[in-house]
DNA sequence: ATGAAAGCGCTAACAC
DNA sequence: GTGTTAGCGCTTTCAT
């Protein structure tokens, strides 16, 4: 690898006079500035990046904590960061938790404040605030990321999406379309993260007249397998279901399947709608009518408050939440009229 | 930031002597290893991994290179690198190129062999070996995964997963099964990577006595939407056909909608069969019968291989090239005898 | 067993 | 304009 200081010797200059014409800064006589980038040509000098960072006090990446990046909705959310983070000069480290406390608070002492500059850490069910804040305490800048709840901002910088206001809207959308006989089902436990989607869901219902969703509901897990058995037992339970929601769009895939195993012809006999848009969402027939989330925006706002963060003051009084743009609905074919 | 200087000051010691207790090395009297560790311990210390990477002269971070990592192949593979690399005390920094050769050539060159110590790059149609070459020959060390014909190795050090014999196996079942009306859909252009699979294929098919698979044969690309619209081509042709052979997963899923939009059963009127078995493939319904690529084998081989490159001499002759274990039948519901 | 000191490769004051 | 000189925070001989 050759250094600055062999292109400085080669060129007869010092590193100092290097290092400012490969920057742009200070100034540097046109001769010179010929010669040393022909030196680096020549050579093929590349700046150490690590040398670089600790020489800048300024770490070069920035981390992102996720349970497991396979889980469907990361990806985009990852990439957009990545683009947002380049932008800025920065890379991005991935971390699987893989639902971990341990391994999640490793990533955080390890990478947090000397690998990476700062860590975008994804809510999720298993993420603990305890964890985080004691990570930022010790000078991590962190930024958690698609927050549920803006109207109770948790104790830490934040991306937040108004999931409850998503889930009004997925109502919305089946009272509009005459569904009265609606099911649910949240892809979180009971307590978990997808309560607010459920709750803003049920809310807008009820203000409708339609009082007897938690009858039909069923908490499980995100994914599609568990989307699928849960529309199982609820469509062949007692109560006939004009339409389901679910708080999220992978498990309506399964309950797509459920309809097809069940002989039911979507969207007429039955209409699902879920919340995220993943890519999946649009590319599956039928289509799934879904409320999306600015994903990208949040990870570009949520890398942009990172680095305000790393750059400004140290905190004083509420952390800071940036709400993205209201989810918006987005209809496909998986949503139709109400046949009863 | 506390640093090691802090620590060793509030300890009474140098900062050799706290480095030699964090890391286990060298000889430290059991006594002074106690105040060090409570020293740590009160300030919160985390050694700083940039510094430490600079003075070992060995960065802490591997890039996987990838087009786009909302590709729902990848982060399959860079959930499983990530872990391999994590536990050879390594993170993953992942490099979107979004398929422009130009940002590849960025990446290679910022983030190869200071930022990271090596680079895994995910073969492509894109991925041209010229680039790679070159930044190779500057100094980072370098593994092109999942190459898809090892008997053809590429002039880097690779990864290979045998796809001709993918297309095989995926023939052999499908005979097996009866079909001899099969049509084929390549996710690929007519000279992109997916070629070998599709060649295994029609060989294997050949061999059988079926030679016009070639009449039947879309070419496109890599997405479900891509399955989809060459299936109702190849589905409402002239020619009746019992099976279908997709070179990937993700449009093999565009071919089974298209059966459920012409009203064919699957497997009862079409077969399907794809390859690389992401998530995905046993999740949706019917599940889709397909051949297993060794994912995680590839990426924790990938991972294993461009650390011996570090570690070991320049590479003289011939590429190292490692081929994973052979792909393997998954049988699912997707594929089933032959009626006609 | 512990300390002193020389870097790792780069940046950034400041001096000339 | 260009050189000098300190570091950044850590590791690692080499003394002691």
């Amino acid at each position: 690898m050759t250094t600055l200081a062999e292109v400085a010797r080669q060129a007869g200059v010092t590193t100092a006079t290097v290092s400012n014409v490969l920057r742009g800064r200070g100034k540097v006589g046109e001769e010179t500035r010929r010669r040393v980038l022909a030196i680096v040509e020549e050579l093929g000098y590349r700046p150490n990046l690590t040398a670089r960072a600790l020489a800048e006090g300024r770490p070069l990446t920035l981390a992102l904590v996720v349970s497991s990046i396979a889980n469907p909705f990361y990806p985009q959310f990852a990439l957009a960061a990545e683009q947002a983070a380049r932008k800025q000069g920065y890379f991005l480290i991935v971390c699987n938790t893989n639902d971990d406390p341990a391994l999640e608070r490793a990533y955080l002492d390890e990478v947090g404040g000397s690998l990476a500059h700062g860590v975008l850490v994804m809510n999720a069910d298993f993420v603990e605030q305890d964890v985080l804040l004691a990570a930022e305490k010790r000078g991590t800048s962190i930024v958690l990321c698609m927050w549920e709840r803006p109207e109770q901002p948790p104790e830490l910088p934040s991306i937040a999406v108004d999931f409850y206001r998503a889930g009004e809207i997925a109502a919305e959308h089946l009272l509009e379309l005459g569904h009265r006989h609606v099911g649910a089902i949240v892809g979180s436990e009971r307590n978990g993260n997808h309560i607010w989607r459920y709750r803003g869901f049920c809310d807008a219902m009820a203000r409708a007249g339609v009082t007897d969703v938690a009858e039909h509901t069923c908490f499980g897990h995100d994914t599609i397998e568990a989307g699928h058995d849960a529309a199982e037992r609820l469509l062949t339970g007692p109560k006939k279901l004009s339409a389901i929601f679910v708080t999220n769009d992978l498990p309506a895939l399964g309950v797509l399947q459920t309809a097809v195993d069940l002989g039911l012809k979507v969207p007429t006999d039955l209409s699902v709608i879920g919340i995220t848009d993943i890519q999946l969402a649009r590319q599956i027939r039928p289509a799934l009518s879904t409320v999306a989330v600015p994903t990208q925006e949040a990870a570009e706002m949520a890398v942009n408050l990172l680095l305000s963060l790393i750059k400004g003051t140290p905190r004083t009084g509420q952390p800071p939440m940036l709400v993205t743009s209201v989810p918006r609905l987005v209809v496909r074919s998986s949503s139709g009229p109400a046949s009863f």
